[in-house]
DNA sequence: TCTGGGGTCCTAGGACCC
DNA sequence: TCTGGGGTCCTAGGACCC
């Protein structure tokens, strides 16, 4: 999809379309997800601090990003991947790899190129935003055939076109190239994919390390045979913040932790995961950056014990100067837990007589979620009484206003909101304000960008290579 | 007003085991 | 009569991607 954050929220709000738009945190550490191409113009690229944005582009609309919207239109966009083969591989909400030939809807050069435009004319018409696909024969080459069709374009790559296509290219352009690789190949003298090939594999691996130089190699001949694979095991769950200003008062930071755990748990058990390995990460003053972590004897996804956990790794830590971010982990994940194997064992060990035994094991499976009083009243003694504006009415976020009908907050403040009355379907609206405890006015969920999801498109056409759209 | 959040993969050293 | 070889697990850090 095509500069996606940045043009869902042009679609939601029809004021917006053609303008700079720049989707990212708001507070004063933020950075840019997504710059609209209008935003771009101005120099406004992906992972730049929000600060610096503004000031090259002081007129833009900056809008906190809206999962929930992304996520509804990413699964309209993979529902439409998934008629053209079984084999989808996701790499985020607007990226996808499709293996053509394994779906049989393509089959050759022609036949491609039209389940390429047939998917952009369905996407467009179910969503009512752009994408742009790459056709090639290996993933590496489809991606790069994407990236070089945006916005709103289609490229196919020629089965053996593709040295000669790669030659003269950036290596930044080759994935897994980034900064630190990209200034290690400089000083060997090489920046394009041709003095990759030319270097050879020996050079490349002594420069970059086996897989790394290995793998490079092959990518620079054009060659790569990774299969689109649909179903990836997730490895990790972690969550971290990122704060305002440094945190100094050791109590607070660990309050901090212990919520960040008992945040991480959740994602944990949502997922229907455990894990054995806590990971404390810790961001100090100075950005430098060190993770501690703890192996358990059995996977849990016990809130109690990934809060010790993490309380424990944060005895060896020294936070003197101040803590920028914190955030908590858990990896090796099962999807069954240590108390599991306990009832399993203790089932096992005396088997009728002891069923409510082996039940009391694990005995707050089934009482979680337990609310946490170390996490609830321990919290930040300096925490706010009441949200402040800007988080119960954030930027960008739907409203309905019983008179005035649909909207979104345009900004908050000094115990106001401003709010811009129009909808996806609608002419661009006007500007109202209103007093925060307006009962009046209540935050609502995103509405659909396109009004009736049409079912147009029929899967179909055989086929052969692989394909991304992004 | 410098630098988010959620992931993946790789490397390297030390412990431990046979 | 200095210090084998190979494998796995754990820990920490770094690069990269969206």
């Amino acid at each position: 999809m095509d500069a996606f954050f940045a043009a869902a929220e042009q679609a939601a709000k029809p004021s917006l379309r053609g303008k700079p738009v720049v989707v990212g945190g708001l507070g004063p550490r933020g950075v840019v997800s997504t710059a609209s191409y209008e935003a771009r113009r101005f120099g406004v690229h992906s992972a730049m601090p929000m600060a610096q944005a503004r000031r090259l582009a002081p007129n833009a609309a900056y809008l906190v990003p809206r999962f929930s919207l992304y996520r509804t239109v990413s699964e309209q966009v993979m529902e439409l991947l998934g008629r053209l083969s079984p084999l989808v591989e996701p790499l985020s909400l607007d990226e996808a790899f499709v293996d053509l030939e394994a779906g049989g809807s393509a089959h050759d050069t022609a036949s491609a190129l039209a389940a390429g435009e047939r998917l952009r004319r369905d996407i467009r018409a179910v969503t009512g935003l752009t994408g742009s696909v790459g056709l090639a024969g290996s993933k590496m080459l489809a991606k790069i055939g994407s990236e070089q069709a945006k916005p709103d374009g289609l490229i196919l790559i020629e089965p053996g076109t593709e040295r000669e296509l790669l030659g003269p290219m950036s290596v930044r352009t080759l994935p897994g190239v980034g900064p630190a690789t990209g200034g290690h190949l400089r000083r060997a003298g090489m920046t394009t994919v041709a003095e990759l090939a030319e270097a050879g594999e020996d050079e490349l691996v002594r420069l970059l390390g086996k897989a790394h130089g290995a793998s490079l190699y092959r990518m620079a001949l054009g060659h790569d045979d990774r299969p689109v694979v649909s179903e990836r095991e997730t490895k990790s769950v972690s969550v971290e913040d990122t704060f305002d200003v440094d945190l100094h008062d050791r109590v607070r930071v660990r309050v901090e932790v212990e919520r960040l755990a008992d945040r991480c748990v959740q994602r944990l058990r949502a997922a229907g995961h455990s894990g054995r390995t806590v990971v404390l990460k810790v961001r100090r003053y100075d950005f430098s950056t060190l993770t501690r972590s703890e192996t358990l004897r059995g996977p849990t996804d016990d809130p109690g014990m990934v809060r010790e956990a993490a309380g424990r790794l944060l005895e060896s830590v020294d936070t003197t100067g101040g803590v920028r971010l914190l955030g908590v982990g858990v990896t090796g994940l099962a999807d069954f837990t240590q108390e599991d194997l306990f009832a399993q064992a203790a089932a096992a060990e005396q088997p009728a007589a002891d069923i409510p035994a082996a039940a009391s094991a694990a005995p707050d499976r089934t009482a979680e979620p337990a609310p946490s009083p170390a996490a609830e009243d321990g919290s930040a003694p300096d925490r706010e009484p009441e949200a402040p504006d800007e988080r119960r009415f954030p930027a960008g976020h739907d409203v309905r206003h019983a008179e005035y009908g649909a909207g979104w907050v345009q900004g908050s403040g000094l115990r106001r909101v401003t709010v811009r009355f129009e909808e996806p379907g609608s002419a661009p609206g006007r500007v109202r304000t209103f007093w925060v405890d307006d009962p009046e006015l209540v935050l609502s969920e995103p509405l659909p960008l396109v009004p009736e999801p049409t079912d147009s498109a029929r899967a179909s056409g055989p086929g052969s290579p692989s394909s991304q759209s992004s």
